[in-house]
DNA sequence: TTGAAAGCGCTAACAT
DNA sequence: ATGTTAGCGCTTTCAA
């Protein structure tokens, strides 16, 4: 029965007292990676440590060791379809390769950013992972990419979600590819004139996608003029307002609507809602990402499937499996009721 | 310029070296409270530290303090409106009160809890929040309450959302008033004939909604029998399935569906629709929680609205701030188009 | 194989 | 007010 101790928190000393072998021999069978195995010892070990229900001082090791297994991902937002999944995705596949994560949400705001950063810094987080969306300027570009390699010159690993100008590992989206067959296979559905709902402007997830509707386009002979695309950001509210204050010449003139992302084609799908407009019935509408909410969707939405499970293995592999920056994450057209054949 | 050093961590020795002052004084001016403040070595201070982009190594102060800052919210899920919203709220509370967030996700599995919790010791969490929706046996509740009880003897706080049989604080969602109030308000417009669409059997969550939705019927007249519910689990595929496996008979007779949180209304339209029925055209529905994908939904989802925002305040207060438990959070009746009145 | 001892970066008595 | 000196719990040389 438990006698003596005071409830205060067992250490290694603890139980290397009650197995009746040295600090060193205890902390070598309880995590030393199996190097030097004390033969039956260790069982005593073992069995002490269940006992007292040791469980080792993580912030202790790391401060001996100096390094953590910490992974730190920053999002922009994590109530968004998007991003929750793409965390998940994260901490799923990090899991497997014995990282902890830990999620800060920069609110989009780059000073925020600056500061988590340095943070993670000293907390020696083994890697940092960028999936956000917001917009930088030049100058802020420059200073977080500054504070990024002093966290890499400390020993980290930083890996963006999205390609990046900036001198880090990422994983890319085929943004490019993906819109780029998206258009292809609206154009072959009987669609020709278009609008493009575009997320922030400067953004190169926004740039991508436009690049390669463009692209797909124009292999089909078809054009998508600068007037033909509205910028808002990517968000819900952000496409809502766009489409609310679209010209009527502008929207009946168009057969289909491209969202940059789904979160924004719902948005979309409400403010053409409230103009007395129905998708697929008076106008078409694709977005981009398949999020998971589109299951509530009536009608189904067209969209480009981004798998971010497999982005998330991706960026683990960046981190802990030695992979070459950057890898490819393929998008895939998934077609649905809300752009029907036109005849 | 940055003439000698190697690239390794400046530590607080650099900066006081640097400052030309003890490495106590440098603690002191960089962390310790501001007490016996550096007259204008403070300065000297700051200024090396900046210079030298001194970051704190977190885990060290935690072991030389014995504490941490860290709060562990532990989830069932994250890919889900619900959680991450709830999670969303969480950090944002936590951040005002200095306190960091990791995140764990629980899958719903006892064993993966209960060493959770026991790592958690070890990193010396300083509050462990359980806001899951899992159901566990009898045993499995006592080994984890065990466990639990060893991190609180160990110096850790644990808060419950939602109310607990657990010896701990809880934050207490109103969950049988909110529900209550729901089923005045649908008898109230016209709705005599329900059917429930329960969630996770034994769960207290399910049970708070059952029971007061069930005195509000009783309190216009109306019995609620235990017929006209059907048990799945809090999950948008177990309501499709329980609205597919209904029987025409009791479809038809039912004027109103609740179902016990949004996830499962949503499924449950889904469910519906697979059988040729529409809402609220042929049955009317409500659901729980008010989150945030409900905006694309059309119609409107008639709901009761769970404060998360508040949620997060709450279980703040409980651990930084000296709340009493429980805490109460309301919940409140949003009707839309989901249930039209009937006439 | 095992143990003794030094040290990881920091804080907190305890002097001064 | 500032510096000295022990630790915090753990890992890891280095001897034995």
């Amino acid at each position: 029965m438990p006698a003596e101790r005071r409830s205060h928190p067992v250490t290694l000393a603890d139980v290397a007292r009650r197995a009746g072998v040295s600090q060193s021999t205890a902390s070598r069978v309880l995590n030393g990676s199996e190097r030097t195995v004390g033969g039956e010892l260790a069982q005593r070990v073992l069995a002490a440590a269940d006992e007292l229900r040791y469980s080792a001082n993580v912030q202790a090791q790391a401060v001996a060791r100096g390094t953590t297994t910490n992974l730190a991902l920053l999002v922009s937002d994590i109530a968004t379809d998007y991003f929750s999944s793409m965390t998940a995705a994260v901490m799923s596949a990090a899991e497997l390769a014995g990282l902890r994560v830990t999620i800060a949400i920069t609110e989009r705001r780059l000073e925020r950013e600056i500061e988590l950063v340095r943070d993670l810094r000293g907390q020696h987080a083994r890697a940092i992972v960028l999936a956000e969306s917001g917009t930088r300027s030049r100058e802020g570009v420059e200073r977080l990419q500054d504070e990024l390699e002093g966290y890499e010159a400390a020993g980290g690993k930083v890996v963006v979600v999205s390609r990046t100008t900036m001198p880090f590992d990422f994983v890319d989206l085929d943004n490019f590819g993906g819109a780029r067959r998206l258009a292809v296979a609206l154009t072959r559905l009987g669609y020709k004139r278009f609008h493009v709902l575009g997320g922030d402007e400067g953004l190169v997830t926004t740039r991508e996608r436009i690049e390669g509707f463009r692209d797909g386009l124009a292999e089909r002979g078809l054009e998508l003029p600068d007037s033909a695309i509205t910028f808002s950001d990517f968000s819900w509210e952000g496409a809502f307002g766009a489409v609310g204050a679209l010209d009527d010449a502008v929207l009946s003139n168009t057969q289909a609507l491209f969202a940059l992302n789904d979160e924004m084609a719902l948005g979309a799908i409400a403010g053409l809602r409230n103009r007395g407009m129905r998708v697929p019935d008076d106008i078409a509408l694709a977005g981009f990402d398949d999020i998971r909410t589109l299951r509530n969707v009536v009608p189904g939405l067209t969209t480009v499937r981004v798998p971010t499970a497999q982005v998330g293995r991706a960026v683990v592999e960046l981190i802990a499996g030695g992979a070459q920056s950057p890898t490819t994450v393929p998008a895939t057209v998934v077609i649905r009721e809300s752009t029907p054949r036109l005849n």
